[in-house]
DNA sequence: TTCCTTGCAAATCGTTTGCATAATG
DNA sequence: CATTATGCAAACGATTTGCAAGGAA
């Protein structure tokens, strides 16, 4: 169970922190292997389930059926457009409260929830007004 | 695009109405072939997303990778158990006031969201006791 | 007769896995 | 040397699709 250094996953981890997009396993391979020829499909997707198990990276579903992947691992929302797909970080105030109204009539025990956002960005609703 | 008659849909909408957790496309297949046993696995996600696409349903994307189905197209929100995987209906008031502080440092235009809580439901805690 | 819907099987897509080899500690 | 990680290709599970035949309007 012990980690060992491996040259991919820095590279892997590396590429994500450039980006604000979060790409998906597909993207990364092919942007990862412009630096890293060799690399593999498989190493990829371990690479991104291993990280996202040790909690340095994030795994995102925000309903198009595809995983999307992000270096900032602080909580915070997304909003997703409908027009074009892409996947936005939302600055907002925080909304744990919600929980909170969840739990009043429900018998189990939440401990956390997914929320993401959708509708048409900003650059979306420019282009639809051209 | 007209639509026509098709027993086979109606016996799939029948069917997600009696249920209230929520079944993927593969448990709706399995049960409403007992009744029609030479439906097709295709006619019933075709079916499923036709339905879905005209509203008559809900498609559920809770994070298990899996689509789920909701005869019940009222908002509402889900829980999901991260021991057992069982998607619960939950009786709450609304939260749509999130969408509001979502919007306020944010460009775009946001029309809805999508939330789901996740926990220990009420059958798996007792379980844990025994 | 038009054309929507079906059953079936093959295809697709994202993701995972087995295996022999390479790299790390 | 023990063990983890890799590249490759095959396998996987959920879902979609092409096609010829069946059923509704």
């Amino acid at each position: 169970m012990a980690l060992k250094y491996s040259r991919q996953r820095e590279v892997i981890k590396e590429f994500l922190k450039t980006r604000k997009d979060h790409p998906t396993a597909d993207v990364v391979y092919t942007n990862v292997r412009e630096q890293y020829p060799n690399i593999s499909l498989g190493t990829v997707y371990r690479n991104l389930t291993l990280l996202a198990d040790i909690g340095e990276i994030q795994r995102l579903r925000v309903g198009d059926g595809i995983d999307h992947f992000d270096a900032d691992v602080s909580p915070h929302y997304h909003f997703v457009c409908t027009e074009c797909g892409s996947v936005i970080d939302l600055e907002m105030d925080s909304i744990d409260n919600i929980i909170d109204i969840a739990s009043k009539n429900f018998d189990g025990m939440i401990t956390g929830h997914v929320t993401h956002f959708y509708g048409i960005c900003g650059d979306c609703h420019k282009k639809t007004l051209s």
